[in-house]
DNA sequence: ACTATTGGCGCG
DNA sequence: AAAGCGCGCCAATAGT
């Protein structure tokens, strides 16, 4: 059953039943309550869904209207636009809420959140793979739920151990204005070995000026670049550099900005804003503090509450695994069958070791030529024709300027006008030498773009059917839900709390970490039977119960 | 003084 | 300039 849901200032409109009622958030939040099987309907779950989770509603099902409705126009490029409201964009997204109860622009009446379900009913339902998209547009709703959530219960941290690591490497927190005393030591060292006084090493251009001064040979400064050389100035560069990173990137500061102190309790809490459908190929985005991008050195700082277990799921290759799927190639997914793809890749006598087939592979997804890649791909290609085959082939859409689609059916965006205006400068009888090369590797750049989307966003279709079917089996466990307030604490109810495009970790009671562990394995399997029914092709998981996201064995 | 772009690097 | 895909974010630099 569906209710029918648009916020109003601080109110919800609702269908519920064929009555129309106009809900605080906590009578909403009882509604979801007495229909726990309901599908919420609104126009956006970024904007509404805060306010209901605050008051304690947590819907089993939503539909986004503007997610779905985002996903049917690239679909169907030829379909009636949908309505304007339709096509707010994240800075809309990003200035919710407060803004809303004020002013509550683009307020909109039921009727026009019914007539556009209907409207995108009826796009689905002329599709010719009606039934993936579906799943496409359920997976991509579910998400959102997931990503307003784990924004309120908010990643386990430790301030203390974030601190503790950052002055292990960087010396004490200096004051405003100074670098720590480690990079001070090392800007020094810097200096003297290029002979550069008060040479600032963050500055691009002051630093290669003076790497070449000093026979450098480097075209940037780069590490890599820089690594290749032996001169005694490359220790102390790449250890600032590395340094520098962390300090700028994850040091004091953010810690300040992104890592709410803990209450009564319960430890710290870093929060960011999860952006579903953020990335074209369907992966999501995240909004400050650089969510995604954490570095593995400060996985250490991510801890489980007291009596609380961080459960860490890990999907090994699912690339390589989708795209088996998806070109039927069974072959392929037989080196993957339940074991390392790429070691079974040797085992198949394909290639000699693992980290060619690795190279590769990804060579394969991301369209690479030369190098070590170069040399294997020929024998990828030869083993498993079809697999590389599926990939080739949306390549060579893309560089016609075509669109490819995902195996759910999320359709790649057309190239802009600015791209065909160079096919075209090129296909003229007086076209330059510089205009046909220029178009000729602007094709190029485009069949890799349409080549990796089939494939990275089919592997974000898996990872949403994965994350969406642990929520269903985690909603079941745990203390009986009376506020829905799995965030409080005190409520014993394990939860998502991080997502890496092919990595979760679920937050749980102790005494839930194997069950809890259990479901993320059948949630695995279950999201490859939705998405490839009966193909032979699993999806490995390693699986970690820990205290801390740094012990999680890494693959 | 402000905004936009670039170089660089973290993650998958 | 990692050989090739997708991102976000920072300081320095360029542009206005």
């Amino acid at each position: 059953m569906d209710v029918i849901a648009a916020p109003s200032g601080a109110r919800l409109l609702v269908a519920v039943d064929g009555s129309e009622e106009r809900l605080t958030w906590e009578q909403a939040a009882d509604l979801v309550r007495t229909h726990p099987d309901a599908r919420w309907v609104w126009p956006d779950t970024i904007a509404a869904y805060p306010r209901l989770l605050a008051a304690g509603g947590r819907p089993a099902r939503c539909y986004d209207l503007r997610l779905c409705g985002r996903i049917l126009a690239q679909a169907t490029p030829d379909a009636e636009p949908g309505p304007a409201w339709l096509d707010a964009g994240p800075a809309a997204v990003a200035e919710r809420t407060l803004l809303d109860d004020l002013d509550p622009v683009g307020e909109l009446g039921l009727e026009q959140v019914a007539a556009e379900l209907a409207r995108q009913q009826g796009l689905v339902a002329a599709a010719a793979e009606a039934g993936r998209l579906r799943l496409l547009l359920a997976a991509e709703s579910a998400g959102a739920l997931i990503a307003v959530e784990m924004r309120a219960d908010g990643l386990p941290w430790s301030r203390r151990r974030h601190d503790e690591i950052l002055t292990a490497a960087l010396g004490p927190r200096p004051a405003i204005g100074y670098r720590p005393p480690v990079l001070e030591r090392l800007a020094v060292e810097i200096a003297e070995h290029l002979g550069s006084r008060q040479l600032n090493p963050d500055s691009p251009v002051e630093l290669l000026r003076a790497l070449r001064a000093n026979g450098l040979d480097v075209s940037s400064t780069s590490k890599w670049e820089i690594s290749r050389s032996d001169h005694p100035v490359v220790a102390p560069l790449l250890r600032y550099k590395k340094l520098s990173r962390l300090l700028t990137a994850n040091g004091w500061t953010w810690l300040d900005s992104w890592v709410e102190p803990g209450v009564e309790g319960r430890a710290d809490r870093f929060r960011t804003d999860y952006v579903p459908g953020g990335v074209v190929t369907g992966r999501w985005a995240t909004n400050g503090g650089g969510a995604l991008q954490i570095p593995k050195s400060l996985r250490a700082a991510v801890v489980a509450d007291p009596g609380w277990r961080l459960v860490v799921a890990d999907a090994a290759q699912i690339e390589p695994r989708v795209l088996a799927a998806m070109a039927h190639d069974t072959d392929l997914a037989e080196a993957g069958a339940d074991r390392d793809l790429y070691a079974g890749l040797v085992d198949a006598g394909v290639v000699e070791d693992r980290s060619r087939a690795k190279v590769g592979m990804l060579g394969a997804l991301y369209g690479g030529t030369t190098g070590e890649s170069g040399l294997v791909l020929p024998r990828l290609r030869q083993a498993y024709p079809r697999a590389l085959g599926m990939v080739d082939a949306a390549a060579r859409v893309g560089e016609r300027g075509g669109t490819v689609r995902t195996w759910l059916g999320r359709t790649s965006p057309p190239p802009g006008e600015a791209w065909h205006s160079v096919q075209h400068a090129a296909a003229v009888v007086e076209a330059s030498a510089g205009d046909e090369r220029r178009a000729r590797t602007q094709a190029r750049n485009w069949g890799r773009f349409t080549r990796n989307f089939v494939v990275q966003g089919t592997a974000a279709e898996w990872a949403l059917c994965w994350m969406g079917e642990l929520r269903r089996r985690l909603r079941s466990m745990g203390q009986a839900e009376h506020d829905g307030a799995a965030h409080l604490p005190g409520q014993g109810r394990p939860h998502l709390v991080f997502f890496l495009h092919d990595e979760i970790v679920v937050h749980t009671p102790t005494e839930l970490a194997d069950e809890v562990a259990a479901a993320v394995r059948e949630s695995a399997e279950t999201a490859g039977r939705l998405l490839f029914g009966s193909f032979p092709i699993t999806f490995p998981l390693d699986v970690a119960v820990v205290d801390r996201y740094d012990q999680a064995e890494d693959s």
